[in-house]
DNA sequence: AGACCGATTGACTGGTCAGTCAACCAGCGA
DNA sequence: TCGCTGGTTGACTGACCAGTCAATCGGTCT
């Protein structure tokens, strides 16, 4: 597909790709016609069934390409030799990263996927998972270096990290709390102090 | 309505919206019939319709009658003169509660307005804010009598707090943890332990 | 009895879309 | 020039379902 000798000069498929992106963040999955996908990529109703099996596999798509950096970013910060702390800071930063860098693809991924466990999540449940199950070996790993307290289960402590940021990533994207240049500078940190300092002064 | 001298002895108004929450949170809202509340509930179809002016007012209704009374104790809890962490504790372990005491409903409270901000949530996120505020609050409240640090955004700190325990719930409701008696018993302390002291030993 | 009225019934309608498909087009090789 | 192939088009169909409404039921009051 995209390894032709000569690629067309415009790729069809990432255009509709990227005009779904539009769509769904604007007006959510369920009020969005296929349709409004082909106009908003200006290419013909039809087009989209010849790159994508039906509408939901287009959401499948654009949630596996992006989740799939996620996992990649966790496990990569795993590897690193740094401290359980610096670890969860390298996470958090990825996932304010990329809402930073695409708060659209980012809004339709935790609106339509990761929050929606319900209808889409649910086959991508697996995925999600590990997402959680690699925080949880973080924080399972400074427990036994001893940098963490050992009296919070790795589980309870990956999602309430996890949610923690999801919720963030929230608030911005319904516009709860603001969302400037200085709050994505300052979450990571301040996120990240919460959990592993905690509310109360040392 | 239900003021009547004599109460019917069966109030198809509740029968349904009984029905709805068992439907609801087996199905999920977008993908449950009309016929299936009426179905569950044992009623005809257009009998829904008299006690209820759309599908979606089913759902109001059950989403409003709750959070009120989480908003209440919230509220409830910042007005006793305990510490705030104790505070806190008392909101968790209400949340906690209400999903123990009845998990189809917090499933659908959840599910389909909390965690769905684009299409239900939307129109409830003023009462879904409000519950932010009154937990910043009690939080903003810590900071002045200095038992919690102070550079933390309460904002921050009560999008956090909720967030982690909105994942513990949506952890329990999809089975990605286990969720035995045990654990909601441990799950009010250990989400105000994380929160709190942090997961550094201290 | 008979009139009245709210509760209850379920067949029906109108509108909405996801997905199909037959036709069309453009480039390329023979 | 003439297929051939794969990308592209958009009208159309079949299914689904929220919401309507006219009819019926059952209790109460006169």
């Amino acid at each position: 597909m995209a390894s032709k000798a000569s690629a067309p000069a415009v790729d069809k498929r990432r255009q509709i790709l990227d005009a779904a992106i539009r769509v769904f963040a604007r007006q959510g999955f369920h009020s969005t016609r296929v349709s409004d996908i082909a106009d908003e990529a200006g290419v013909a109703y039809g087009l989209v069934y010849h790159y994508f099996k039906s509408k939901d596999e287009v959401l499948n798509e654009l949630f596996v390409e992006r989740w799939s950096l996620l996992l990649a970013a966790i496990e990569e910060a795993d590897r690193e030799g740094v401290s359980p702390r610096q670890k969860l800071e390298a996470v958090a930063g990825f996932i304010v990263g990329s809402y930073r860098h695409d708060p659209e693809l980012m809004k339709v991924i935790i609106v339509e996927v990761t929050r929606a466990a319900n209808s889409f999540g649910r086959t991508h449940l697996p995925e999600i998972r590990r997402a959680y199950d690699s925080i949880a070996k973080i924080v399972a790993e400074g427990q036994e270096s001893g940098e963490f307290r050992r009296d919070i289960d790795p589980t309870f402590a990956s999602m309430s990290f996890y949610g923690a940021i999801e919720q963030l990533l929230t608030g911005w994207i319904f516009e709860v709390i603001p969302a400037s240049d200085a709050d994505f500078d300052q979450a990571k940190s301040l996120v990240v102090a919460t959990i592993c300092d905690g509310l109360e002064p040392r």
